[in-house]
DNA sequence: TCAGTTAGGAACCAATCAGTCCAAAACGGA
DNA sequence: TCCGTTTTGGACTGATTGGTTCCTAACTGA
C-alpha cells in the first residue's frame, strides 16, 4: 500500500517503558523520550498520537509484563509455600535496588506523581495494582498460615502486603539506605512467617 | 535601617508548602506559588533565593510540624499501649483522605519524585522519613507485644511499619479506593494486636 | 529632612515545553 | 515505471518554564 514503518512500535514501546521508568512522566520531556526510543518528532506522533497516550500504553505493557512476571513470581507452584512466593517477590525488590537499580516499580512513581490530577492515568495505576493484589490474595491461599482466613481476612491482608510492597520500592527510589530495606523485607518474612 | 517586609515569611512558608503538598515539587509553578503565597516574583526570589531553596524550606517546616505532630501522637502517653498509638496515626491518615484530603504525604510525594534525582531534598526526605521511623520505633517500645523484641527486631519492624506508612499514603494519593485504604488500616491493626 | 538600604513590582530573558505542519522520501500495487 | 499512500525529519509554533534586572517605593537612623 505505502510506505512501511522503518520501526517495530512495540519495540519503540519498550524503550518509551525505560524511559518513563527512570525519569517518571511528568520528568521524561519529549526529546528524552525521542532521543530513547531513536526516532522524530513526526514519527512518535503519528504512532502514539501524544505523551499522555503513549504513556497509558507504557503503563499497559508495563502491566503485561513487569506485573505479569510479579503474578506469575506469585502464583509459581515449585514453591509450594505462597507465602515464600511472596517473599521472591520482596527479595527480588531488594536484589534490584542491591544492583544498582534505584528506579523502582513504574505504577508506584505514576501513583505519586500524575495519578493524583489524571483520572485515566489513576485508573490504568489502579488496575495494575489491583492486579498484583490478586497475585498476593492467591499465593496467601497457598501459605498454611494464611489460608483458613476467611476471604475478607484474606483479602485486607492483601492490600496490607501490597502497601508494604508501594512503600518499599517508593522508598527504593528516594535512595533510602539498603538496610532500611533489608529490614522491610525482613520484617514482612517474619510477618508472614 | 531600611524598608521592612511586608510579608511574614513563616506564613509565607506555610501557604508554599500547600502549594507544593497539593501539586508536587515540580507539578507546582512559579505562578502557582506566587498565587498560593500571595507575593510577586521580586520578593519571593529576595527571601527564597529560588525555587528548590524554597522547596528545602518547606521540607523542614513539613517535618516540624506535620511529622513532628505524628511522632507526638507516637509518644502520646495518654494511650498507654504504643501499638495503639501507632494505629492512631494510620487511622488518622485514613480520616484524612475519607474527609476529602487526598493529598498524602508531602514526603512520601517528594520521595517518588525528585529525590530520584536530587541528593539534597534526597536527603531531607530521609531524615523526615528517619524521625518518623524512630517515633515507631519507641512506640513500639510501649507496646507489651514488641517491647521484648531484640533492639535489631524492634528496629526492622519500624522501619516495616514505615513502609506500610509510605505505602498507604502513596496509594491514598493515587485515589486508590477507599475500601483498600481500610483494609490496609485493619489490617496494620491485626498485624500489631 | 535626608542619606542609605532594602522590599516590591513588572517588564524582560533565554530555554524549554508539548504539539503542528509540510515537503520530501520510500514504499506497494498496478 | 508511475501513481497513491504513508512515513519521516526537521522547521516551526505559541505557551510556559524558572530566573534576572532595574526602577521605584518605603522604611530607618542620623
Amino acid at each position: 500500500m505505502a510506505r512501511p514503518r522503518s520501526f517495530d512500535t512495540d519495540d519503540a514501546l519498550e524503550k518509551a517503558m525505560h524511559v518513563f521508568w527512570e525519569r517518571g512522566y511528568e520528568g521524561a520531556s519529549l526529546p528524552d523520550l525521542l532521543d530513547g526510543m531513536g526516532l522524530t518528532r513526526g514519527s512518535l506522533y503519528k504512532a502514539f498520537t501524544d505523551k499522555k497516550t503513549l504513556f497509558l500504553k507504557v503503563l499497559e505493557r508495563y502491566e503485561t509484563q513487569a506485573v505479569q512476571a510479579g503474578v506469575a513470581m506469585l502464583s509459581d507452584s515449585t514453591a509450594p509455600n505462597g507465602a515464600e512466593r511472596i517473599m521472591a517477590m520482596f527479595k527480588g525488590s531488594y536484589q534490584n535496588v542491591v544492583e544498582g537499580d534505584a528506579r523502582g516499580c513504574l505504577l508506584c512513581t505514576a501513583a505519586a506523581g500524575p495519578c493524583n490530577y489524571d483520572e485515566e492515568i489513576a485508573k490504568s495505576v489502579s488496575r495494575g495494582l489491583g492486579t498484583l493484589r490478586d497475585g498476593i490474595y492467591v499465593a496467601l491461599g497457598a501459605s498454611p498460615r494464611h489460608a483458613t482466613l476467611s476471604e475478607a481476612e484474606r483479602g485486607a491482608l492483601a492490600d496490607m502486603v501490597l502497601a508494604q510492597y508501594v512503600g518499599l520500592r517508593t522508598m527504593a527510589r528516594a535512595r533510602i539506605d539498603h538496610d532500611t530495606l533489608h529490614n522491610i523485607v525482613r520484617s514482612v518474612g517474619v510477618m508472614l512467617a
